[in-house]
This record gives structure tokens, C-alpha cells and sequence, in this order.
RNA sequence: GCCGAAGUGGCGGAAUUGGUAGACGCGCUGGAUUCAAAAUCCAGUGUCUUCGCGGGCGUGUGGGUUCGAGUCCCACCUUCGGCACCA
């Protein structure tokens, strides 16, 4: 019968009919028919890579609620730009191809299809003239672009300016060349690195340095530069990988494999530069530069504490500390330290440097290891093997430290050898030893502290360990810890027997702190400093599925630019060298792209040498939702007014697990390139709000294997095998091919319909929030919707829409729709369709519905479920597709003067009656016809008094009677 | 250890941000329809007490503020997420 809720068919016609008609395409400003009174409103997903795997329904929870917000504001007047990409260069699609034997390039493009197919299939409403894939010319060329300005830009920390609101900032990327002008005019000297750089040659003007010098000291500055640094070696992926791609056991996040601590040569971004300003803009006003009010950003308080966190910025001194020859006690070269709590400087006994310091490893030029322990070292401080000398002692406890995994120093088991030398303090000219422990680790700070045991929790568990003296310097806290690392005031510094210069006794910790640091300061022995957890961005990997670098190598040894594109060659072996050995030297998979490609002839006929290093995969997904503003250009990555105008992105919705790799890194390149006037605002994301998982159950038989969900019957909560009828053991979590317990969508959106699985997916709880999966409760929601159906359609398939609403009916209207709009500005889906529910269910029963109620219900429904509103328009003879961009219905400004309403009434807490009373009925008046009431009266005593008479407008009476 | 978020029926979760706790959905119980089942519809469903009307108790635990607390404050317990020898 055509009464039947045929959703297939609904659901099929209007997907075919919105790619068709490209009812969701948007205009840009350098379009025809763009309107630039509209307000814009930039929608945009976090875009998936191309997984083999295709999507399940956990995948598309983000991507429907994005989608509904975005029909939501079309209706409501925004231009809206709501696109989609795929995110198709890097590791995990090239690991895929690896595993399955398929060429990237070709996994890349199957799987691209599926999944569009599978976006398309949910009905999302994106505008897909703009797709984009990071792994395509058109796109890479614009990346490459992007990174060749990095390598032409250099961070000026002095440069202070302000923004289009006045706000000064200081720290600017500039470009290269306005620094080597300024070396060549004089304005400049050169640092202390520039002169490690130039060895011999500091004296010489920079016009008469060689192109190699020149290049040497500007490499010393660009944004994007070139070094041998300790890396992250994942032999196992046969690249190296950030920190941020390691985890906490010291494994790789993607694969799992081991990952290993090599000095190599590497490509680096210099994100530490940004540090300041990558804090700061979390918090701060930030200007549009289109003449609009600025902007903060509105994230997830979480998301900003963990990028806090890993920016870890902390304020201290560094002090220089005399270490001592260990033969002469003459002052063999001085020891910068970093600490956050200058003011215990009088309690340092001892200093403890990182097992890869220069001054105890070799070879090194500052070396400073005797050939024989000192006379009466403690038995303790030898290491494992007292009989050892103290060299090797020191060699193999390094070697030992090297091999430390995380887990292994999860016990924190404090361990340390005696370098065989001492240092002096600067502040009471005490002569302290110097320990090697690998609780010092040489990437933070200078790789070396002052141990100040008293009052530092790793430091007091050292000194019991191996005997050192404890002197406290700070009183506060209740006197029973023996180490107590609060504030408090200085004592003993210095005390009474030992004099000293440097005061501090009675101040409190702050005071205390910036005294010493003065005192210090003008002593030259140290100085205010800042220090930070950020690390730099290592951007090279060892692969063949990324961007190639738009660099060669010169043969006089320096680095030159290539105009981009610089095209991936096609290369059938595209695996990387893999291997279980960490020291094996490998070649990237570019090596084998043969010579031709690999060398290159510059303008001069030198041949030089092109990079064989990529880009890693978060390279394209740094700047993507430009590309999206402008996707066709080519002659630049965006158009400038494209930019202006939809820039920034209004809503980012994805996933937590991003929350310090990709919104870091896209932060940091947004930020060089507002720099360098290339786009109008100085974050890209405004709101950013992450979605809650989807989990599901899995099923395991008694062999432990997991078993197909398709195969589990539920009967009481428990899992039984359909076939054979075992019964299964049960467990939460995640959502997951290899837990075999996720479905595809379409397969949920053939049996339910796509509809009814959107509404569920947003039903299920808060948007944030994790939610576990279950087909019980799918049913509800295909309920509401042939609910929804059967009140507008009767059995004979006619459409039930005539007559005029009642006064109660439009109340209710009014108040449904104050809700649902609140509820989907504030992406709270589930409780938006709990209205939608509630307000059906009213109408069920009813002949005919009243057009006035028939059109504001389905203008209501159509973000959530847009298929089935679609048609029950049309069927209702309003028109053909064009809901998506009919106008929001608005409430009345309020409920005529003459319309009741009920209020309940409370008398010292208690429940005792309700009244019905008109919406404008004034206060003095409500007071006495309540007064009056018998069921009231009857609870206030003769002798009582009125307290107080409360009304919560709308809401409720209050009545408190005292005596 | 440090930082953060959260604890509400059998379950997922509401509560207009201090105003009738448990919306809406699932599940369950009873009924209608049916030869029967599915689907659908109606009624009920926090808990104790009562034949019923009604009443008592109820938002992790213990205190506090308030006429009024799931919501605010203090302490504690539990769970989840992040960081972790960061000097």
C-alpha cells in the first residue's frame, strides 16, 4: 500500500536528488549568485584518511551531527560551507597498502570511492564540487608551497607588533632574506650558535662568508631547518617519527613497534618559537582583521589544558655553576642549569647531570672524567661493579640508561654513578659532587640540575640512596615531611657560619626567587629564564606515500629551494627498509626512484641532489580547511577573499585523540602564515568540540575468539551464538574491525533506514560523550519515525494535512520550538529529538494535522532526519527539495496576554495545589487570589506569618510561613 | 604522584543552569487486535507502605549555605580521560 513508511525508496530518491540538483554546493565570494549579506558559517569535519577498511557506525556520529548543524544554519539564512576531503597521504594508508600488497596510489583511490559512497549513502549534505585529497598534485603542490615559506622564514623573537585589534604581540616570522640583509648591512652579529656554526671565521664580514657559510648560519634560523638530533628511529616502520607519534611505553603509535633514541639528520620544525603565542591564544582575543569582533576560542576546556601541558612553559633562572678539573680543582669551564625554584639554591649538595652530557660522555671536547676514582669515593657511587674504573663505569651505565624503556623506568628506582669531578656554588662557594643519573634527561633544560635534596622529592630519594648531605632551606608545610617541596620562607641561606653575598633569609618563596635571581643577574651568574616541554617538530620520514620535499642538496654541501610542484615519481617498489636492527642505516624508498629523478640541474647547470626524505602525514592536514575555502585555485593555495570571508572555521568537530598532534601543528602553520600576511586570522578554529566514541560489546566463544555480532542473539542480556547456541562472554570497549562487532552503515540503513540510524547515532546520549552501541534501542527511534509518517499519511497513502491548530497545540508548538532550536545551537541532539518525540506523540491519534503544526514539525525534523521530512513536504504539496533552504521557523515573541497557564504552588517546600492564572497576571494579584485558595489556607496556621512570597515567573509559586 | 571530567531507576540518559527529580527511548508487566505470531495501539513501571486515597524515603558518602540543592561550598569515596623522573 502506498500508506506504507517506504524508506528505502525516500531515502534513495532524495540522496540521488540533492548530488543531482547540488542542492548543498555553496558559493564563494569570486562565485556567481553569492550573496555577500549573508552571514557565512564554515562547518567543518575533521577528514577522514582513506581506511581499507571502510567506515562503521561508530565513524559517522561526528560527521551526522556536523551535518545537522549545517542544515540547521542554512535554514536559519547562513551561507554555509560544509565540505568533505580525505586526508590520503601518509602512514596509515601506505601501511594499509603495504599489508594488503596494493600500491597507495591505487588503495588510495579505491578506498576514496567506497568511502564517498558511504558518505553519500548517510545522506550528509556536503558540498562535494569542493573535495579535496591531500595525495593529489593539485593538492600536494600548495602543501609543498606552504613549506617552502617556512623554509624561507625565520621567527624574529624581538619583533614586536600589533594585531588589527591593537594588541601587541611580540615574536614575528619574517622572511629570510630581511635577516641575511640585515647580517649584510652589519645591523646584525652573529650569536653564539652563528659563531659554532662559523668556527674560524666569526671575524669575517657575512658579504665575504661562502654561500656555504651563509647557508650554514641562516639553516641556524629558518622555520623550517635541517639537524643531527636525537630522533625517535622506528626501525620496525623504517622511519623516524615526532614525539607526539611515540607512546608512553615507548612504542609507535602506529604498529606498535619498538622505537628507539638515534641521532640522524632530519628536517625540523622550529615550533618552539611558537611557544608563547601557541599558549597565549588559547585564552586570548583574537583578532578577525575583517573589521568583526574578536574572537576567542571556544574549546573543550580538557583540549586546552593538554595543549598547556605539552607546551609546558615554566618560569625559573638558569645558573652557572664552576665546575672544578678533577686534578687540580682549578675551574675546568662553567655549567649552565635551569631551575624553577632559584631561591633553595643554598640547599644544592650535589648536581646531577644526564647520562649523554658532554661533560662525562666521549668523546667530547669538554670531557672532564678522570682516569681514576677520586680518593675514598663512597663504595655506593660506583656504579653496579665497584671494581670497575670510573670510566667505564660511567660508559656502561650510559649504555645501560640508553636501554631503559619507559616501562622500565615506570619504577623510578632512583640510579647514578660519580662523574669524579665537583662543581662549585656560585651562592656559598660549597664544592658539590657531580653525579651522572638517568633521571636527568638531556632533552630538557641543559640536560643538568642543581639537586637541591631537601626540597625536591627525586633529589631527596638520590641523596638517602647514596648518602648526601640534606641541608633544608625552605620552612613551611607541618614540619613532619622530610622533604618539603612548597613555599615557604628561605632559611639558612646563607647560614650562620657560611656568609654570604646572597641573602635571602625570611623571604617568602616569590620574593626569594626574584632576589636571587637579581643578585645573580648582576653577578653575571645567572639570569630569569623560561623553559618548555615543546620539542621541536621533526618533519622528515623515511616513507613514500607523502609530499616530496621541494629541496635539493647542493653539492657544496647547502640546502637549495625547488619551485613546487616537485611530483611523487611513480614507483611500483614502494616499500621502506624496514628491519629489527635500530642500527642499521637505511635509504628512503626515494633512493630507488633512480637517478634521473634523482638529480637535478639548476639554473647554473650545477646537478644537485633532490631530498628523498616526505613530509609526515600531518603535513596536509595542517592547512586543509583552506583548501577547502578555495579548492580550484591555481594559482595560489587560497583566494584572499575566499579566505577573508569564510575564514575562521565556525565549528570543528572530531576527534579527542587529535588534540595535541594535528590542532598543534595546524596551529603553529596557521600562525606563520598570518605572519607572513597570507591569511586574515591568527587561530583557524573557533568552536571545536569533540564527539564521544561509539562503543559496542563484543562477543567472544570459549576458545576466546571473537565472534561476528551479525552471529549474536541477545536473550536477557546475554550473548548466545545464533547457530550453535553456545553462550558468549561479554565485553565492553571499543568499536573495531578486529573485535568484529561493527557494522557497516548500510547495512543498518538498509534494514532501519538511513534516517532512523542518524536520529539514533544523536539520540544516544550527550554528543560528547562515549555511548555504547546497542540494536535494542535502534527500534525505538524507527518507531517514532513511522510514527512521524503515520500521522501525516493514512492507510490509503493520502496525506492527512488540513484544519487549523488549537490554542493548546500552538502553545506547544511555541514551546517545541524554543527547545529544539536551543538544543541544536548548543549540539544537544538527543535531547532536541526527545522534544521532537514528545510533540509527536501528541499528535498521535488525530485525523489531520494542522498545516500550521505539519509545516513547523517537519521544517523541525528535516536536519535530523531529512529524507522522510523531504518527502512528507513534498507529499504535503509545499514544493520540491527546497526545504533544506526554507528559513528556520521562529517562535512567536511570546504567548498572547489572554493565554493561561499553571502554576504550581509550594508552601514551605511542600507540594499544595496548583492555580491557573492568565500570563499577565501582576504579582499583587496572583498573591491574593492565591491567598484566598482553600487547599492553600488550610497549610498556614492563624498564627503564622508570611516569610515570603515567591514567584518564579513560569515556573512556580513559593510560599514560606514562619511564626 | 600531578592535572582534568564525571557519579541520577533494571539500562541509555533528561532536568530550561537554584524551583514539581527521573523528560524521551530501551527493557519489563498487563490489556486490545490476531486462529497464532510479528507489527501496531492503550495502560502501568524509582523505592517502601497502603485494597485504595494517601504517606515516608530517594540524585556516590558525610557535613554546610538557602524558604528551596541532582545543581552552589567543604571533606571523603569511586570511575573514566590526559601527563608523568620536565628540574
Amino acid at each position: 500500500m502506498s500508506g506504507q513508511y517506504n524508506f528505502q525508496e525516500i531515502e534513495e530518491k532524495w540522496r540521488t536528488f540533492w548530488l543531482d540538483q547540488k542542492t548543498f554546493r555553496t558559493q564563494g565570494p569570486e562565485d556567481e549568485g553569492f550573496d555577500p549579506e549573508k552571514p557565512k558559517c564554515y562547518v567543518l569535519d575533521m577528514f577522514p584518511y582513506p581506511s581499507g577498511a571502510g567506515l562503521h557506525i561508530g565513524h559517522p556520529k561526528g560527521y551526522i551531527a556536523s551535518d545537522i548543524y549545517s542544515r540547521f544554519k542554512r535554514m536559519q539564512g547562513f551561507n554555509v560551507l560544509h565540505p568533505m576531503g580525505f586526508d590520503s597521504f601518509g602512514l596509515p594508508t601506505e601501511q594499509y597498502a603495504i599489508e594488503h600488497n596494493i600500491h597507495p596510489a591505487i588503495v588510495t583511490e579505491d578506498n576514496i570511492n567506497a568511502i564517498r559512497a558511504q558518505l553519500q549513502f548517510l545522506g550528509l549534505g556536503y558540498d562535494w564540487d569542493r573535495e579535496i585529497a591531500t595525495s593529489s598534485e593539485e593538492y600536494y603542490r600548495w602543501t609543498q608551497w606552504i613549506f617552502a615559506r617556512l623554509y624561507a622564514s625565520y621567527f624574529d623573537a624581538d619583533h614586536e607588533w600589533t594585531d588589527a585589534n591593537g594588541r601587541p604581540i611580540k615574536g614575528k616570522a619574517l622572511p629570510i632574506t630581511k635577516l641575511a640583509e640585515s647580517f649584510a648591512a652589519g645591523k646584525r652579529t652573529y650569536s653564539s650558535e652563528d659563531c659554532r656554526v662559523l668556527a674560524g671565521d666569526v671575524d669575517t664580514p657575512w658579504n665575504d662568508l661562502s654561500t656555504v657559510q651563509q647557508q650554514a648560519v641562516l639553516n641556524g634560523y629558518r622555520l623550517a631547518y635541517q639537524d643531527e638530533i636525537v630522533v625517535n628511529w622506528c626501525p620496525g616502520l623504517g622511519t623516524v617519527l615526532a614525539n607526539e607519534e611515540v607512546t608512553n611505553d615507548g612504542k609507535s603509535e602506529r604498529g606498535n613497534f619498538p622505537v628507539y633514541k638515534r641521532p640522524l639528520k632530519q628536517w625540523i620544525m622550529r615550533i618552539t618559537a611558537y611557544a608563547d603565542r601557541l599558549l597565549e591564544d588559547l585564552e586570548a582575543p583574537l583578532a578577525q582583521g575583517n573589521d568583526q569582533e574578536p574572537f576567542t576560542l571556544d574549546w573543550p576546556v580538557a583540549i586546552k589544558l593538554m595543549q598547556a601541558n605539552w607546551i609546558g612553559r615554566s618560569e625559573g633562572a638558569e645558573v652557572l655553576f664552576d665546575v672544578l678539573k678533577s686534578d687540580t680543582n682549578d675551574v675546568h669551564s662553567s655549567l649552565r642549569v635551569y631551575t624553577t625554584r632559584p631561591d633553595t639554591l643554598f640547599g644544592a649538595t650535589f648536581m646531577v647531570l644526564a647520562p649523554q652530557h658532554p661533560l662525562v660522555s666521549s668523546p667530547s671536547e669538554m670531557y672532564n672524567v678522570p682516569e681514576t676514582w677520586p680518593a675514598e669515593t663512597d663504595e655506593r657511587w660506583r656504579g653496579n661493579d665497584p671494581q670497575q674504573t670510573i670510566r667505564s663505569a660511567l660508559e656502561s651505565y650510559g649504555e645501560q640508561a640508553a636501554q631503559k624503556t619507559a616501562a622500565d623506568r615506570e619504577e623510578r628506582e632512583k640510579t647514578g654513578v660519580f662523574s669524579g669531578f665537583y662543581a662549585r656554588n656560585p651562592v656559598n662557594g660549597a664544592t658539590i659532587p657531580v653525579f651522572v643519573a638517568d633521571y636527568v634527561s638531556m632533552d630538557y633544560g641543559s640536560g643538568a640540575i642543581m639537586a637541591v635534596p631537601a626540597h625536591d622529592e627525586r633529589d631527596f630519594e638520590f641523596a638517602e640512596k647514596y648518602g648526601l648531605p640534606i641541608v633544608d632551606v625552605v620552612e613551611g608545610g607541618d614540619g613532619r615531611d622530610r622533604c618539603y617541596s612548597g613555599q615557604g620562607s628561605s632559611i639558612n641561606s646563607p647560614s650562620e657560619n657560611a656568609p654570604s653575598d646572597f641573602d635571602i633569609n625570611g623571604l617568602a618563596t616569590s620574593e626569594a626567587k626574584a632576589k636571587i635571581t637579581e643578585l645573580l643577574e648582576a653577578k653575571g651568574l645567572g639570569k630569569k629564564a623560561v623553559n618548555y616541554k615543546l620539542r621541536d617538530w621533526i618533519f622528515s620520514r623515511q616513507r613514500y606515500w607523502g609530499e616530496p620535499f621541494p629541496l635539493a642538496a647542493h653539492p657544496d654541501g647547502y640546502t637549495v629551494a625547488i619551485d613546487p610542484p616537485v611530483v611523487l615519481p611513480e614507483m611500483d617498489d614502494f616499500r621502506p627498509e624496514t628491519s629489527d636492527d635500530p642500527d642499521r642505516p637505511v635509504q628512503p624508498p626515494l633512493y630507488r626512484a633512480g637517478e634521473a629523478w634523482r638529480s637535478l640541474a639548476l639554473e647554473d647547470g650545477t646537478i644537485a641532489e633532490r631530498e628523498l626524505n616526505v613530509m609526515p602525514q600531518w603535513a596536509g592536514s595542517c592547512w586543509y580547511y583552506l583548501r577547502f575555502i578555495d579548492p580550484n585555485n591555481d594559482s595560489a593555495f587560497c583566494g584572499e577573499h575566499a579566505e577573508q570571508y569564510f575564514m575562521p572555521v565556525d565549528l570543528y568537530v572530531g576527534g579527542a585523540e587529535h588534540a595535541v598532534l594535528h590542532l598543534l601543528y595546524a596551529r603553529f602553520w596557521h600562525k606563520v602564515l598570518y605572519d607572513l600576511g597570507f591569511v586574515s586570522t591568527p587561530e583557524p578554529f573557533k568552536k571545536l568540540f569533540n564527539q564521544g566514541m561509539i562503543t559496542a560489546d563484543a562477543f567472544q566463544d570459549e576458545r576466546g575468539v571473537y565472534v561476528d555480532i551479525r552471529q549474536v542473539e541477545l536473550r536477557d542480556g546475554e550473548g548466545y551464538h545464533r547457530e550453535s547456541g553456545a553462550r558468549l562472554v561479554r565485553t565492553a570497549g571499543k568499536m573495531g574491525k578486529r573485535y568484529k562487532n561493527g557494522l557497516p552503515p548500510e547495512e543498518v540503513g538498509e534494514e532501519f533506514g538511513v534516517d532512523t540510524l542518524r536520529l539514533y547515532e544523536m539520540y544516544m546520549g550527550p554528543l560528547e560523550a562515549s555511548t555504547p552501541w546497542s540494536m535494542e534501542g535502534i527500534r525505538g527511534m524507527q518507531r517514532f519515525l513511522q510514527r512521524v509518517w503515520r500521522n501525516f499519511i493514512d492507510i490509503e497513502g493520502a496525506v492527512k494535512i488540513a484544519g487549523e491548530a488549537t490554542g493548546d497545540q500552538r502553545k506547544q508548538m511555541h514551546q517545541t520550538i524554543l527547545r529544539v532550536t536551543d538544543h541544536i545551537e548548543h549540539l544537544r541532539f538527543n535531547t532536541a529529538i526527545a522534544a521532537m518525540i514528545e510533540w509527536n506523540n501528541q499528535l498521535v491519534g488525530t485525523d489531520s494535522i494542522p498545516a500550521e503544526i505539519a509545516e513547523t514539525f517537519l521544517a523541525l525534523l528535516n536536519p535530523m532526519a531529512p529524507h522522510i521530512a523531504e518527502e512528507l513536504w513534498q507529499r504535503a504539496g509545499w514544493g520540491e527539495g527546497v526545504l533544506a533552504h526554507r528559513a528556520w521557523p521562529i517562535a512567536d515573541e511570546g504567548l498572547a496576554a489572554e493565554d493561561t497557564i499553571t502554576l504550581p504552588i509550594q508552601v514551605n517546600g511542600k507540594m499544595r495545589g496548583q492555580i491557573e492564572t492568565p500570563v499577565d497576571i501582576s504579582e499583587e494579584d496572583l498573591k491574593t487570589r492565591v491567598l484566598a485558595m482553600e487547599n492553600v489556607r488550610k497549610f498556614i496556621p492563624e498564627s503564622a506569618v508570611i516569610k515570603r512570597f515567591i514567584v518564579v515567573p513560569g515556573r512556580i509559586v513559593n510560599i514560606v510561613v514562619g511564626n
